[in-house]
RNA sequence: GCGCGAGUGGCGGAAUUGGUAGACGCUGCAGACUUAAAAUCUGUUGAGGUAAAACUCGUGAGGGUUCAAGUCCCUCCUCGCGCACCA
């Protein structure tokens, strides 16, 4: 007999896969259904796959070998994610070439990937920083700046020091870098963004018929962050000289030390999603950054207001957001509250943020928690003007911020805030000092990055300093090679350092080259409509390819629940507008899995020493089916879980049973059916096949498992059918095996393309069925009955039970409940 | 603080629609084979209880709805994740 050697077989089928080349995907084949899977593409480090590259690779591996049996024209490509921080630090640390390290690691992954048996479209292999590629990723540029959504803008931006680029809003987590957790600094540079908040709305809309997991959903709602609510004008107001009146078109008013300011400088404009609240602002807080708090501080107060902005500047975001005590100081200044007429005063306080609405609001301290406490620490008025329709109980120490009944708001008392609100909007509009606003916390997306390894942006600047797009026709814009491409604190990248590469002539225009990068999540924003194309020279892709692939019927993948994911589908709404695609969300169905953990559950790290190597799992002689059926089998796909080798051994003498349960069949084969086996065998296709399409793989294996067990136990009995289904419904999970044993079964045909098992209905039940006999909801019994067995038949057959008459007798029942096939409960009376 | 998840044996987990809690795997224990070990195979493995059964308890805690609750409702605790002064 022979025994399983995982090393030998695996090797054939994979050099069989790598000849044959049967996972290509056909073009227009409309013959069968199709469907477009693929996992996110990943980064190729030098040290090759991770445990949890497996997962995410073999969770869509075992669906497109599943949806390749079912007879779909599947689509499965494989890319790499080349550009980009991590390659260029290797390189700089290991003193080669970007460019040398990407094709080096390119080619372990690829191999990595062949040696654990997936069913990749290898014809189909792209990278972001292959010129042809990124030719492209600039050609889109262009498009986006003809729209005006690529855009250049002078601002306060996250720096990281170590990194020595900027970064986008998202990728800066609790004021640290995403990548090597510096805190970021803020620097004031001019640079590239694109506009996604012109699709914010849509961005936000669309989620709502996502198949996405709620988890993402949540998270990408709260980034974008909508408000809906209203802008109003508060007027400066003057303490001595309220007399000064307007003037033709603009108001003059005289501040207390006696200066007039014109209208435009006397008015403060705030956000806020609740004017119905308005009658209760009893004081107004400027940000420190606020452009008025200069202009508006009465000499009395400079000096302490100086103070406190020049404090509050040189904290750094996390200090800031750290300290949740209220701080602030009072201007001198005051405004009128537009509603009450009141003058109330105005404060700093940086806990009113100047990149967020007007960097100003009216506070009402009745009816909003920071403003209470504010309004607390420096004893300013409280107003209440909406009082909840609850019990007061409920809120004693607290104040209410619902909804409720409008009070002390004369024209607006007693109706409810939700329509004041709106009527108050209306009523302050007429007046032309408030209107209806919507911010949003999303900002642009800032894609400059002062690194080498990147997209070059395709632009140039003439001598004015003016912006121009490089021509489609002079596209790419190579990345060209330098000697040293380490970042500095210029602000720069290296390739402004490149000798002659920034000079370029453009209609005869001498100019000077944009020497800044892309950030990479703008190569990977439109990598999965190149997939449907991947060798098209002539455009980024072909329509009527993209129509037939595209959208994305499965992604995979377990981070950028917001940057990547909220990134491509911007890109994918712009495709749209631009008439590109004909689709505006670029993925159906998102799974989103969790990490594989070390042992103790820490995570994996080089620095802690606990990385597992799969390919070491695979050499130690488990090979690669036991390691996908392993990660698949551990737990659910969308929690984290913790590697534990002692379940490797479990998984590994699961498939060694199924190779000696095959063995031991083909030595002595059987072609009777056995009922039992029968009924076991659909009651398998039925289980693993609904398992898999709800991705609930770990169970679909233990189904196979319980399977197995039975036929284990009834090894004469077993017939050609159900040894092969079994295998059948292996063959996503463990394709080597499958393919082997089905081989050695005597098949000319391979497993791949002998179909996915069906069941019949009728044969997935038991003829007999097992009923829980309950008494008062208690199980006091099993009784087998045939399967249209009545109710009173089986209250007789529960009624004889002896351990039923024990909890019965000299009783009436009162109640039966009976769930055919489940149970039967008696309820007698007491 | 707010939002979203989750809490089930010694461990990972299962229970898809309110219907027999603990599938499947690991670990442990006992046995077979072996000079021995590994491998393999068989049995067993929630707690209490019993010679064996019966029976009692049991899904974070407490209450509720129901013939019936891991599942639904209320209150609370713990952990994880996300957001974090966004007006």
């Amino acid at each position: 007999m022979k025994r399983y050697d995982p090393s030998k077989i695996e090797a054939k089928w994979q050099k069989i896969w790598q000849n044959e080349k049967p996972y290509e995907a056909v073009d227009f084949d409309d013959a069968r259904p199709k469907i477009y899977l693929a996992e996110m593409f990943p980064y190729p480090s030098a040290a090759g796959l991770h445990v949890g590259h497996v997962r995410n690779f073999t969770i869509v591996d075992v669906l497109t070998r599943f949806y390749g049996q079912l007879g779909y024209n599947v689509m499965r490509p494989f890319g790499y994610d080349t550009f980009g921080l991590p390659a260029e630090n290797y390189a700089i640390k290991t003193g080669t070439a970007p460019q040398a390290v990407t094709t080096e690691n390119i080619a372990n992954f690829r191999n990595q990937a062949q040696r654990l048996g997936y069913a990749i479209d290898w014809s189909r292999e792209i990278s972001s920083s292959d010129p042809e590629y990124y030719r492209w990723t600039q050609w889109i540029f262009a498009r986006l700046f003809e729209r005006g959504l690529a855009y250049q803008k002078e601002s306060d931006q996250w720096w990281c020091p170590v990194d020595k680029t900027v970064l986008a809003n998202e990728q800066v987590e609790a004021g640290k870098c995403w990548r090597c957790g510096a805190e970021v600094e803020k620097k004031t540079m001019k640079q590239w963004f694109f506009k996604i908040t012109a699709y914010a709305d849509e961005l936000l809309d669309n989620l709502d018929d996502l198949d996405w997991p709620d988890k993402i959903k949540t998270m990408q709602r709260n980034w974008i962050g909508k408000s809906v609510g209203a802008e109003i004008d508060f007027v400066i107001a003057n303490e001595a000289k309220q007399s000064s009146g307007t003037t033709a078109g603009s108001l003059r008013v005289a501040r207390d030390d006696g200066e007039i300011i014109t209208r435009d400088d006397a008015i403060i404009t705030v956000f806020t999603t609740r004017p119905d609240t308005i009658f209760g602002a009893t004081f107004m807080v400027l940000a420190p950054e606020h452009h008025l708090v200069k202009q508006i501080t009465t000499d009395q107060q400079r000096q302490k207001v100086n103070q406190y902005v020049e404090q509050t500047q040189k904290k750094s975001d996390i200090e800031r957001q750290e300290n949740k005590q209220k701080t602030g100081v009072f201007t001198g200044a005051y405004a009128i509250n537009p509603a009450t007429n009141e003058k109330i005063p105005i404060w700093v306080a940086d806990y009113v943020l100047a990149n967020y609405g007007e960097g100003a609001i009216m506070a009402v301290p009745a009816h909003d928690e920071r403003d209470y406490e504010f309004a607390q620490k420096f004893n300013l008025p409280i107003i209440e003007v909406i009082k909840p329709q609850l019990s007061k109980t409920d809120l004693k120490n607290s104040i209410w911020t619902g909804e409720g009944i409008m009070v002390n708001s004369m024209q607006f008392d007693n109706q409810n805030s939700g329509t004041a609100r709106e009527k108050i909007v209306k009523w302050l509009s007429k007046q032309g000092i408030g209107r209806e606003k919507v911010n949003y916390r999303m900002r642009d997306w800032l894609i400059s990055r002062q690194r080498y390894w990147g997209t070059p942006i395709p632009i140039a600047y003439d001598s004015k300093g003016q912006p121009h797009l490089i021509p489609d026709n002079q596209l790419p814009v190579l990345l060209p090679g330098v000697e040293d491409y380490k970042p500095d604190d210029s602000g720069r990248s290296a390739l402004a350092k490149a000798d002659d590469w920034p000079k370029v002539t453009i209609d005869g225009q001498e100019m000077t080259r944009e020497t800044d990068t892309m950030d990479g999540y703008a190569d990977s924003s439109w990598y999965l409509l190149r997939y449907a194309d991947p060798h098209n020279t002539k455009r980024a892709f072909d329509a009527k390819k993209i129509d037939f692939w595209n959208p994305v019927d499965i992604y995979a993948g377990a981070d950028h629940a917001v940057a990547h994911l909220l990134y491509v589908r911007f890109w994918t709404k712009f495709f749209a507008d631009e008439g590109l695609i004909g689709f505006r969300e670029p993925v159906k169905k998102l799974i989103y899995h969790g990490y594989v953990n070390a042992p103790d559950g820490q995570k994996m790290s080089k620095s802690k020493g606990n990385v597992i190597d799969p390919l070491d799992i695979i050499d130690n002689g488990y090979g690669a089916d036991t390691l996908r059926t392993y990660e698949m089998f551990m737990g659910p796909m969308d929690q984290d879980v913790a590697w534990d080798i002692a379940s490797v051994g479990g998984v590994f003498r699961f498939l060694n049973r199924i190779w000696n349960l095959t063995q031991d069949f083909i030595a002595q084969p059987n072609d009777k059916v056995d009922n039992e086996l029968r009924r076991a065998q659909h009651k398998t296709v039925k289980k693993v096949t609904g398992d898999i399409k709800r991705l609930s793989l770990n169970t679909a294996i233990a189904a196979l498992m319980e399977y197995l067990n039975t036929l284990a136990k009834n090894p004469k009995r077993i017939n050609r059918e159900n040894i092969e289904v079994l295998l059948k419904l292996l063959a996503p999970f463990a394709p080597h095996m499958a393919n082997e044993l089905f081989e050695q079964l005597g098949n000319k045909t391979v497993i791949d393309n002998a179909g996915w098992p069906e069941y019949d209905e009728k044969l997935t039940e038991d003829e007999q069925t097992t009923i829980a006999v309950q008494v008062n909801g208690k199980l006091r019994g099993e009784i087998k009955t045939a399967r249209d067995a009545s109710k009173t038949e089986v209250k007789t057959a529960a009624l004889e039970l002896e351990n039923v008459q024990k909890f019965t007798d000299g009783k009436t029942i009162a109640k039966t409940i009976y769930v055919p096939n489940k149970i039967i409960n008696l309820v007698p009376t007491d």
